[in-house]
DNA sequence: TCCTTTCATCGACATCCGTCGATGTTATAT
DNA sequence: ATATAACATCGACGGATGTCGATGAAAGGA
């Protein structure tokens, strides 16, 4: 999972570069990893807390545990969310690496 | 089209606030048009000038006119870009402060 | 050992999305 | 008036996506 930290701001001004056609799939695929209500509230509800158990989502939305999986697999691959389990549950967290560096291509 | 500018960040601090359904709905909406490499290129080719002609556009992506046509409706309606008719000619720019608000949306 | 709980994966289904050719619309030129 | 050019819209097609029930894998308890 390559990191983007280092692409140049798709916007807002004269001095932006154009982007290669890897960089435009890369980030197109994080921001696919983010167009989904769902998994914005994910992201949300990883925001407020340091871990959040799969269990707890599953309490929160109202969807069946392997949508939620699904969706939470949809993260991780895009290396938004990261994951580890203790015993028998599953806690997510976020990447906040990864999302400053969305924040970043969209602008400086 | 509604102004998500006084949304809150949905990363990455305690301080965060939970998303209503409406607001999540619109935050992936607006990723939703940021999630294909073509729409990623477009955005980032208008960083570059004031304006583009759709006209440029077609030239510089190997995709039909009516494909690009497509794009920028879907960008229009999720109020990224918006544009105007001089002539014959149609000309698209962003709108930085939907940017800027999607930036915002990503953290402080 | 056997059962329960938690989570991931699989298979299937309906819907959505990107793409194109064909067509419509508007403006300019001859 | 007719032709041409730029752009939008329509209809159709194949592939991707969100959802679920069923099943599998791993850990803990009786």
């Amino acid at each position: 999972m390559k990191s983007i930290a280092t692409l140049p701001p798709i916007c807002c001004g004269p001095e932006t570069e154009p982007l290669t056609v890897s960089e435009r799939g890369e980030l197109a695929a994080q921001f696919k990893a983010l167009a989904d209500p769902t998994r914005v509230a994910i992201i949300n509800c990883l925001s407020a807390a340091d871990e959040v158990c799969v269990c707890n989502l599953t309490e929160t939305f109202d969807l069946s545990q392997p949508t939620i999986s699904h969706h939470l697999k949809i993260l991780r691959d895009a290396g938004l969310v990261e994951s580890s389990r203790r015993g028998t549950w599953a806690y997510y967290r976020l990447v906040p690496e990864a999302i400053t560096a969305l924040r970043g291509a969209l602008g400086a």
